[in-house]
DNA sequence: ACCTGAACACCGTTCAAGT
DNA sequence: ACCTGAACACCGTTCAAGT
């Protein structure tokens, strides 16, 4: 049974331990989840990792960019809805990240590799805010400012645990306000 | 020469671990300022530190209410100043922090103590938001969405570097939409 | 009471060596 | 090409011992 089982189980491997940093990450946390444990939950040894991943950074950013690829592949689900369910959706959607949010806001400052798939992710989140303004008829005013906002407060709401009401309260507020200051009246 | 200078000297040498740790903490991060340099930039052993902190996370709080403190005995600099020009004034203020906000929401998942810091930053933060309110004419509903929002969107700011004109723009935004929101004409 | 030298368990990462 | 055992430098924290 030779060890190289070519190209095949190559992606295989590098799946599974993508899945067990997945869990390990989400549940304890960058900083409590070791590459050790890592390795150990995917039934490799570290170095392995190493192997498959220039370092614990680029094995984050594969995970994130794993629910990146999940949330959007669902988002067609809510094609419909207004724009403050759709919000509510996606916060719902990422809550899951929990910790992640504050994990590359922190090694951002650190790490070039998180840095750059941070700015990525926020240049697709002001992206798809803005449509969102759009198809809700917001006038194309400060659509970068609006965008911002729409974006801080969704990573708060991230960052910050709020039960349901809570969270509903300050996303129809949001939009009210968004809609309010763009001079257009209630889109319902 | 007494190693045990009393009292006075306690409360100086605390001060001193204090003013190193500041420095490293918001110069090079919370990782990368470790124990060993902050105490060799003291002028004192590792140990030292755990003779006058409990942890390193107490180290971080002591620091935090520093620059707390310091932001607040200059708060009263903006007394009649609208609101637009308060928060960017706090967002001016609180910049020096960077990477420390970051900090705080990342190890409050990890130490009950940031953690319980954290907590009673946002309920200050809250209380200052809505007292803003209430001097901009605000109408008392959805205060605390308000806050929520205010304070997602400041926070925001203080994490995702953006240049001056983008402050201004998104906070701006921010005021004009709350106060549109809230049913008010817009207040000078 | 205050401070130190030396250790502890752990971390991310690397490297020579194996198949 | 793929994977390992063993090491490296570093981390936060502790502890017995000194004054």
């Amino acid at each position: 049974m030779p060890r190289n089982r070519g190209p095949q189980n190559r992606e295989e491997k590098r799946e599974e331990i993508i899945a067990a940093a997945q869990r390990l990450l989400i549940d304890d946390g960058f900083e409590s989840a070791s590459t050790a444990r890592i390795a150990k939950s995917a039934g490799v040894t570290v170095n392995t990792i190493y192997w498959y991943f220039q370092d614990k950074d680029e094995l984050l950013i594969a995970v994130l960019d794993r629910i990146l690829a999940e949330a959007l592949a669902t988002y067609a689900e809510i094609d419909g809805l207004p724009l403050n369910d759709r919000l509510l959706w996606v916060v719902d959607q990422l809550e899951q990240l929990h910790g992640l949010v504050n994990t590359v806001h922190a090694r951002a400052a650190t790490s070039p590799a998180i840095d750059a798939w941070h700015t990525g992710f926020h240049q697709l989140a002001d992206a798809l805010f803005a449509d969102n303004l759009r198809t809700a008829g917001v006038a194309a005013t400060d659509f970068a400012a609006m965008s911002a906002i729409g974006t801080f407060v969704i990573e708060g709401l991230l960052t910050h645990k709020r039960d349901d009401a809570d969270k509903r309260a300050v996303i129809d507020l949001l939009v009210r306000s968004l809609i309010a200051a763009s001079g257009q009246p209630g889109v319902s």
